[in-house]
DNA sequence: CTTCCTGCAAAAGTTTTGCATTAAC
DNA sequence: GTTAATGCAAAACTTTTGCAGGAAG
């Protein structure tokens, strides 16, 4: 499920062709970055782990986000992080710690997945909402802050 | 389970007094305007809605938030949303506009809650975190946005 | 009267934008 | 060569803070 670093970035070049840009250098070192760290970046970390300007990353960013390549995620933290579009990794969910804002990955039996997509789509359709995702965070303590 | 207003007021004030704070003119008026509002509101909504300073409007929440009567609200916006705390009004989910960023407030089946509960509950230990809370929303497209 | 809250204005932090230059195709 | 991406600096927007004055207990 999970794709091999090559077909990674063939995969991100055609997407961003599909709306009409390019798969520049820079680009590409953010989708590296993003693989790497394997969980959801705040635009500080990025600017530590790549030698990029700051307007370069939000707009980079923006780009592979409406290319459908990364995904911008909120947190309980006063800025935005990003992370890798879902069909490039895998469908997962957050551990959001509260006191320091650390975020880690998590999946859950599929079974339970199921159940929430089906509930959702129900709740969606009676409300006049065209569902296109969910999102299942759990908000608590990390062991470092506990 | 939904206080009326009058015992609302009596539980914000028994809260706030629990962390050592008043429960002001100001607060009164905050919290009357998110119990008005139903859903979580903005601070550009509340200035709008509440003849109130900006800076009161912030210092005011955060202390409401700390003393666990109104709760700080993420979604896809890059600004905050305020809402009272779940358990002065019930337990519920969002539905997020990502086009105009529209919330409303949904209920599931007490039957899903109890098994995402019972979930994320076991997520939680086996990775350290003390798990306080969940956040389950649907992010979609409103029917006005369609 | 003493402590905490309020209001104004300024500061801090995050994100966006204008425009000349450079890279991609 | 033409079009789109980049880099810098400035602007826009959300949120926080300092401090003098005012309200609450």
């Amino acid at each position: 499920m999970v794709p091999r670093t090559a077909e990674l970035h063939e995969l991100v070049d055609r997407r961003l062709r599909a709306v009409g840009q390019r798969y520049t250098q820079q680009r590409r070192t953010l989708v590296e970055a993003l693989h790497r760290d394997g969980k959801p970046s705040s635009i500080t970390d990025l600017l530590a782990h790549v030698q990029l300007p700051q307007s370069s990353i939000y707009r980079n960013l923006t780009v592979l986000e409406q290319a459908g390549a990364v995904r911008r995620v909120v947190t309980e933290e006063d800025f935005a992080r990003y992370e890798l579009a879902e069909d490039l990794t895998e469908h997962h969910h957050h551990l959001i710690c509260s006191s320091c804002g650390r975020v880690e990955d998590v999946t859950i039996p599929a079974s339970l997945e199921a159940d929430v997509d089906r509930t959702l789509e129900g709740v969606a359709r009676r409300t006049g909402f065209a569902s296109i995702s969910h999102r299942l965070d759990v908000i608590g303590t990390c062991s470092d802050c506990a």
